[in-house]
RNA sequence: GGAGAGGUGGCUGAGUGGUCGAAAGCGCUCCCCUGCUAAGGGAGUAAGGGUUAAAAGCCCUUCGAGGGUUCGAAUCCCUCCCUCUCCGCCA
């Protein structure tokens, strides 16, 4: 959310930052409901005032033996009065929150101008793209070839946009989480964190998924239902939900695997093939809660801090920083990590980092106590795929693919493969 | 799932209709005293919101959540949630 002070003195500014996005803010409409929200509030908490005074009185009155009949008769209507405001202004505060919800966050002035992905700006390419001496083969084809990527048992159980791995190459992606785990926690100085896969509204509302992108969410039929997390963002970052945090404990880094579950609803046609876009997939999750002052600074360390996993796995990828009309619903600022695919001749997006001020603070109440003014006041989130591991097992396939099809195992994650150094077809 | 107990401020914990945002203790902050340390004395110490350009001041809200009764609710009634103990079941 955006401040709502902000909000109402300097609307037009909101707007025109917001329409960048291509988002259109009727700042105006805005201004009109939150002038009756103060007349009503104000006389809502006039009327509160008279009331307690009053009873206050009568109280006195009572204790010291007087009548209190005339005393109550001069209250009589005020309870109506007071219903009848409160009411009014309970309307008027949903209305508000209703569109102060649905606001984006405000844009860095780093976010370059553009309306949707071809326009997110390169900032740097690591790595050289590998050459191969043959035609190499999407990760589809060599999974199947090795007999380790199975998408029609997959289908068979839960339908399309599954897949099933098998021996080796499960393991790959669960060497692939532990390595990233492990390198975050004892490099990067995050705290391993294992949390609920199922989540209430409230906590979506907090990192923004709510109340605007519900088609895109799981749900259960329980009533109150619950949704499965999209992303590990949802529950880690919920952490700080309600709470006031120490300035001696910040930064606070977080890192956890999880599965994340998407319905990818509108997205239908796109990316059928293969294990790119499922419902279901892995990913490595980091989150950090830091004082505002340092939340530009922490966005650039959070990349670097996903960056090194590819490096580290050898995996060329580029940085490209997302242009206004890609960045996210809460995001202030993001830095997309794209790994090269060698079976698309692309970038494909691996990890996306984002700064999201307080935007998600706010929804979620999470302070801290600047020790500058003794008060608590609001933190800044970020979050960063650090990386997605099904995406991540695509481009090692794809990478490191032989040409006879077998695919050689990263230097880095053969501690954790029990001695395997190559996936190959189990032998006749 | 069954039975019972309970949810109050950073913590412990008192408070069964009015002067209670809430005793007391602990913790924390500041001051005084004490040649270190220990002990002692005093003051302060919740959050959110409105009004304001901002502040001060003033006001409103909050004792698990939501409803209700009442002039007035931490306190009475209803519903729900959570925690603990015991039983059942289970990984």
């Amino acid at each position: 959310m955006i401040d709502a002070k902000l909000l109402r003195n300097s609307a037009g500014e909101v707007a025109k930052n917001l329409a960048r996005r291509n988002f259109t803010f009727d700042a105006d409409a805005y201004l009109v409901l939150e002038e009756q929200r103060k007349a009503v509030q104000v006389a809502v908490e006039s009327l509160r005032a008279e009331r307690n005074a009053s009873a206050k009185s009568i109280g006195k009155a009572k204790a010291q033996g007087e009548d209190v009949e005339p005393l109550l008769a001069a209250v009589k209507d005020l309870g109506d009065r007071l219903e009848g405001a409160e009411n009014k202004l309970q309307l008027v505060q949903a209305e508000l929150i209703d569109i102060e919800l649905g606001l984006p966050n405000l844009l860095h002035d780093d976010v370059p101008d553009g309306c949707d992905e071809t326009e997110n700006r390169e900032v740097l390419k690591w790595g050289d793209l590998p050459e191969f001496d043959f035609e190499p083969l999407d990760h589809v084809d060599l999974g199947s070839g090795l007999a380790m990527l199975d998408f029609e048992a997959a289908s068979r159980i839960s339908g399309s946009r599954f897949s099933v791995l098998r021996g080796p190459l499960a393991r790959l992606q669960r060497a692939l989480i532990q390595f990233m785990l492990d390198t975050h926690t004892s490099e990067h100085g995050y705290e391993e964190v294992y949390v609920p896969y199922l989540v209430q509204s409230d906590a979506l509302v907090g990192t923004g998924q709510l109340p605007k992108f519900e088609a895109d969410l799981f749900k259960t039929t329980d009533d109150p239902p619950f949704f499965l997390i999209p992303t590990a963002e949802v529950p880690v970052t919920n952490l700080a939900r309600d709470s006031i945090l120490d300035a001696g404990e910040m930064p606070m880094r977080y890192v956890a695997h999880t599965p994340c579950f998407r319905s990818e609803a509108g997205s239908y046609g796109r990316d059928t093939r293969g294990m790119i876009r499922q419902h279901q997939f892995e990913k490595v999750e980091l989150v950090q809660f830091v004082d505002p002052a340092t939340s530009d600074a922490a966005l650039e360390e959070l990349t670097g801090h996903a960056e090194s996993i590819l490096e580290r796995l050898g995996l060329p990828y580029r940085k490209v920083i997302l242009c206004c009309g890609d960045v996210g619903f809460g995001s202030h600022k993001t830095y997309d990590l794209e790994v090269w695919l060698p079976g698309q001749q692309a970038y494909r997006e691996i990890s996306s980092c984002s700064n999201y001020l307080d935007f998600q603070a706010r929804r979620m109440r999470a302070r801290w106590r600047n020790p500058d003014s003794g008060k608590p006041e609001l933190l800044h989130t970020l979050n960063g795929s650090g990386v997605a591991a099904g995406r991540a097992l695509i481009a090692i396939l794809e990478n490191y693919q032989q040409a006879d099809g077998t695919v050689v195992v990263p230097e880095v994650l053969l501690p954790y493969m029990g001695g395997i150094e190559k996936l190959e077809p189990a032998a006749a």
